[in-house]
DNA sequence: GAGTGGTCTAGACCACCAG
DNA sequence: TGGTGGTCTAGACCACTCC
């Protein structure tokens, strides 16, 4: 165990989340938080900020920290709808393809986005996600090969992401989104069940790491019906 | 004058911003911020939080904090890009026509998105947003109108979300966001030119008080080509 | 080992809300 | 007026990075 102000965090939350603290009723002060978990009231605010940031709770200066339903808020609090969330609201079964895994030179658009120089190597990922058959999201991947030496299939079939995360242990640190839709190209259309949409939602994901270097770009093409965003934005206080 | 942290995250940022620090290079340490503004150490560390937290500086443990490019992305860091935004974006006139302003009485779904009960008053505003003639976006907006007593087609033409912060002084604190890609109703194609389009972007908002309580609902139904969303996601720690 | 950011403390004063 | 959260301080120790 550490960071005790996460302890405190996690506490409380599960306490929330468990129906512990009714919604719409206070949290204890800060003071008597303090004296309830015996540390001083600047690590009682942390926690508090962040169960504010998680949508836990809504601090109300004079007052209290109110807290709020979390359960009325269908998972995650904010985000794309992965893929294997979208599947598990569906019910169905999701399996993933992998079309393409090849090491590229960037061309001049990708140089840009990953801001990479023209001789250095590039993964490129193709990978079509199906939910009961059915083609829905056709992920475009870009990763600088510095960062990820080795990328395999099986590695594709699962989550990138996770992969890196955990096996590389390298932290990544912020992403950028930006959604747009556009008319489907010839490969959506080979690639995805449009069914007669005739558009596509594309979300492009730029992803950092810690150290602030840009490690991966990602195209995300999904079938309009199936795409949903959610974007849980607060003000938050220092 | 106040709020010595808002005054540093202030003066840093407009020198991130003015180019006083190149990208890619290190802010001074904390301890020599301390020294420079002559405060607490814990103060440095909220400005910088601040900074981090919007998209200035990078923060990594034992190195330094890392000044990012803010002017590669095009503003804002974060949000839906706006109707008036938009309108500067593309170079053109921006044209606001409100298409309804009454006072009606929830339906079902409504009483369930504003948590209002069947007998209460709520407005319900539509409105066309133009840019250079054609009709891109239909926002429909409903607020409760215990909230908001007055409301006229003038302020409507301008943003309301302005005149109650400004006006009323209530702090908007924070909004949920989703967003789905849906047939166009046939409200939508009445009021919007959708040239052959067959999908509209709808853009759901829910709006909360400083109080937690629930203020505003708006639809915001976008034309697909014009449509953009920027999302500036970052794992924030205390 | 020197320097960096991350956590934690114990206390102070202020701004805001309620009765 | 008493209780609440918001800001600020001066110091301490720890974890991490780099030389």
């Amino acid at each position: 165990m550490q960071n005790k102000y996460l302890q405190i965090y996690k506490e409380i939350a599960d306490q929330i989340q468990g129906g512990g603290f009714e919604a719409g009723s206070k949290l204890p002060s800060e003071h008597d938080l303090v004296e309830q978990f015996q540390t001083s009231r600047e690590t009682i605010r942390k926690a508090l900020n962040q169960l504010a940031q998680n949508g836990f709770i809504q601090k109300v200066q004079g007052k209290g920290s109110i807290v709020l339903d979390a359960r009325k808020f269908d998972f995650p609090v904010s985000g794309l709808v992965s893929f294997t969330e979208l599947a598990g609201m569906l019910g169905g079964n999701a399996v993933t393809e992998v079309k393409k895994l090849e090491l590229i030179h960037p061309d001049k658009s990708l140089q840009g986005a990953l801001q990479a120089s023209p001789e250095s190597e590039v993964w490129e990922v193709h990978r079509i996600r199906e939910i009961d058959g059915e083609r829905i999201i056709f992920d475009k991947d870009f990763f600088k090969k510095m960062y990820v030496e080795q990328l395999t299939e099986d590695i594709c079939r699962g989550s990138i992401y996770e992969y890196i995360e955990k096996e590389l242990g390298m932290a990544i640190s912020f992403a950028r989104k930006e959604i747009t839709v556009e008319a489907p190209t010839e490969e959506d259309r080979g690639y995805l069940d449009l069914e007669g949409y005739d558009t596509v939602v594309v979300v492009k994901n730029f992803v950092y790491f810690d150290d602030a270097s840009l490690f991966q770009y990602t195209e995300s093409r999904h079938r309009p019906d199936k795409f949903k965003f959610v974007d849980f934005a607060r003000r938050t206080k220092a």
